[in-house]
DNA sequence: CCGTATCCATTCCGATACTG
DNA sequence: CAGTATCGGAATGGATACGG
């Protein structure tokens, strides 16, 4: 039954990311295409992962609308799998995840990779959470509440 | 070589923190921490888990470095858990979550629980990236490096 | 109340083989 | 090159029963 959904997911945002993109290969996949890799065989090449899980990965990024498949740049008669907006939007996502772990999950002098903006050569501004007014805010700062739609 | 980890988290810190805190119920769970939750009970009734499964996530995120056991603040026999301060950190991967969710997994009038900051009651800024200098980031913006240890 | 132990179902993953 | 088909094994999840 391709079931609307399941049973936690209904008004919780991060369930619902969690469940579109939060297994285990999505992300890996994501972030890949933010270097710059749209072919099968180079995001193959690039996980190591068994090719019908990532044909299968691919196919349900590309349902969820992460990924449009387009016409090879290179003339060659296959696709490529390029990030939407909405793909290209999971941005944050990954940058905050690749923060966290360079801070607390590697010793200090472990190799690791790091990300750096093109223009400056620099590494990124930490990722941080703001109010609209632009106070940086904690989990201590917030609290969550049900919206039920808005009649306007 | 010397690389004894499991075969994908080598390097990099997106694969790192997935291992980490990237299954479908850390996060959750985390979530629910950043509500004031602390309870084994609570959690279990917020999140309607078998109580083995949370049994053994709350397990892995106190080896993990997430939560601390901490005696209950009522003073009744029981433990609670707390989030560190590398659990309070990952706050920013989950709003990032939030925001995508509400923007791309959402209709419009579809109801939704959204994070308002206490001191005025608003929804919060848009998390981006940015660079070291101010410069909003997309991923073309950015390239990955690797670092092997020590310069300097 | 806070877990642990057990059992079972399901889902996920990886290797391999095969097709256009 | 870009997948699909199939299979076995591993990991994950849920329900329930039990113990401190």
């Amino acid at each position: 039954m391709a079931e609307a959904d399941s049973p936690h997911s209904n008004e919780c945002p991060v369930a619902r990311t969690l469940e579109a993109i939060g297994d285990r290969w999505s992300l890996m996949i994501i972030r890949d295409a933010f270097d710059g890799i749209r072919r099968f065989s180079e995001f193959q090449k690039s996980l190591g992962v068994a090719k019908n899980i990532l044909a299968s990965r691919l196919k349900t990024l590309v349902e969820v609308g992460v990924f449009d498949i387009g016409p090879a740049s290179d003339g060659s008669a296959y696709k490529e799998y390029v990030l939407t907006e909405k793909g290209r939007e999971v941005f944050p996502i990954v940058v905050s995840m690749r923060q966290w772990g360079e801070r607390y999950l590697f010793k200090p002098q472990e190799t690791r990779s790091v990300l750096l903006d093109n223009a400056r050569g620099q590494t990124l501004m930490p990722i941080a959470v703001f109010s609209s007014s632009g106070q940086p805010l904690g989990p201590a700062d917030c609290h969550r509440v049900r919206i039920s739609a808005q009649t306007s």
